[in-house]
DNA sequence: GTCCAGCATGTAGGAAAATTACAGAAATAT
DNA sequence: ATATTTCTGTAATTTTCCTACATGCTGGAC
């Protein structure tokens, strides 16, 4: 959390980079502060401070204590250890899992004020849910809808851009639309999900705060990863992306009760068979 | 926090006792719920929470949240935590996310006593690289295959028998066939990594240890995680495989050197243009 | 140089949640 | 049996957060 703010600084205004600055300062003071003592102490007004919170993907004010002592307790034994050139292979691939676990780490934290309970509901009462994703994040897609569909749900992946934009177009109302993005800045799934959800579907990102997927979508998973910059593919973001949807399906199953319970005792079954 | 409560317990009277047990019961919904929302699913009464809550010291409800959440971040949490039919969606989506944390931990653990080495070299020098593996592993092997590609090897991922039995029966030296399972137990990939083995490739398996798969390969990558048996989808493991073939990436990009970094470097800038 | 569009920021009013005041019920002691 | 103390719930009060709208600023077009 406190690693995003002070990564996001720089493309925020001056205002709102005050709070930032103020936030990164005294973080344990600010998670106990009141909207109003932060706003003034910051030098700037509580819509802005607001605003500031909804660029992290908070939903408002109220998430930010709660999501700051977590981050402040959280234990910071697992520091990020960065791949060098001359390591040797086992060193490295311990590095890399360790950058995975921090991910998880990361998107742990980040659970609990994000809006799982409104799109559990969401999938729940879905006419189809249709998965989308690019490159590595079509891998991701593909595997969500087939993770779901062993719900007895209607599923479907899509992991190029001429069927995500064709499907946006014909999208109604009761489907679920599960946009999946590592930068989040592929312009084509922005115009996607927006398109979708102006025809009525339930739009979801599953991506970086505040990137135009981000934006356009009705409901933000948070998905921010630090990559470890020497390695030139989004590895633990997408761990973390499938964590989620792991996540997601489990709270989904509980969600739909019994049955869906015995469809996935049932397709587990079937396979042991084989 | 909980420890106090649950000690205190015996000291309050019916209703706040009543208040007490539901949060003993349900601490990570408790930690998120209003007052009202609190007072009545304990079946009491607003004030009676408050009441509750200045017996253990704190100003008012408005305290109870993060001195929650504080204790629940601990470390000590972290250990295993079943998903339960009652959970809170957000709970049981830290739970999940937890278990996957557990089975990461567990695969770092094992990287060390892997032949990382041994099959580094291999992919190194390899003619081309097969990656194999059936249903929610099929993802994985696909997965797979999109990373390795990036660092300009010649990469196939097979997912399904037919593809995996025919390739078996072509392979040649110098191929590497990486099978990937989650129980091990299908017959005809112990049968198919068998016979590519007795031409001639290399074959590897990501697989539990001790099944016909993991035996029939020459090179063994174990990966052995817990999974809650409520959850009926091996969720953690096939993470854990995603995890190690990461580390396998970027072990080989860097065993293969500055004309792998600069692929992956090229490849990654050609997306950034878009 | 002037005007307009778009964005960032702040003001004020309204909604929601937590807290307090008070009154009734239960239990115990006298 | 009654009085007193303790406990509990209803209703009003206050605090806190959020939203709608107005204002000022920056940057680009004509």
């Amino acid at each position: 959390m406190l690693d995003l703010i002070a990564q996001r600084r720089g493309t925020l205004g001056p205002a709102e980079r005050r709070v930032a600055d103020w936030v990164l300062e005294h973080p344990r003071r600010a998670a106990r502060m009141r909207l109003a003592e932060l706003a003034a102490a910051s030098g700037s007004s509580e819509p802005t401070v607001i605003r500031f919170c909804r660029r992290f993907g908070l939903r408002g004010f109220r998430d930010f204590a709660p999501r700051m002592t977590e981050a402040l307790s959280r234990p910071a034994t697992y520091v990020h250890h960065h791949v060098q050139p001359d390591d040797a292979p086992v060193d490295a691939a311990t590095k890399v899992v360790d950058a995975s676990i921090q991910a998880l780490f990361a998107i742990r934290a980040q659970v609990a004020s994000m809006p799982v309970q409104a799109v559990v509901d969401a999938l729940a009462r879905a006419r189809q849910i249709v998965f989308a994703g690019l490159g590595a994040s079509g891998h991701v897609a593909a595997d969500a809808s087939h993770k779901f569909f062993r719900l007895g749900l209607p599923c479907t992946a899509l992991t190029d851009s001429p069927s995500i934009l064709q499907y946006a177009a014909i999208a109604e109302p009761g489907d679920v639309f599960l946009v999946t993005s590592h930068s989040g800045r592929w312009a084509e799934l922005a115009r996607a999900a927006a398109t979708a959800g102006e025809r009525g579907a339930c739009t979801v990102a599953l991506t970086e705060p505040g990137t135009p997927l981000a934006d356009a979508a009705r409901f933000l998973l948070p998905c921010h990863a630090p990559e470890d910059t020497n390695v030139y593919t989004p590895m633990s973001s997408r761990l973390a992306q499938l964590a989620l949807l792991d996540a997601l399906q489990v709270a989904l199953a509980l969600a739909m009760g019994d049955a869906a319970v015995d469809r996935l005792r049932r397709s587990k079954d079937a396979l042991q068979r084989g």
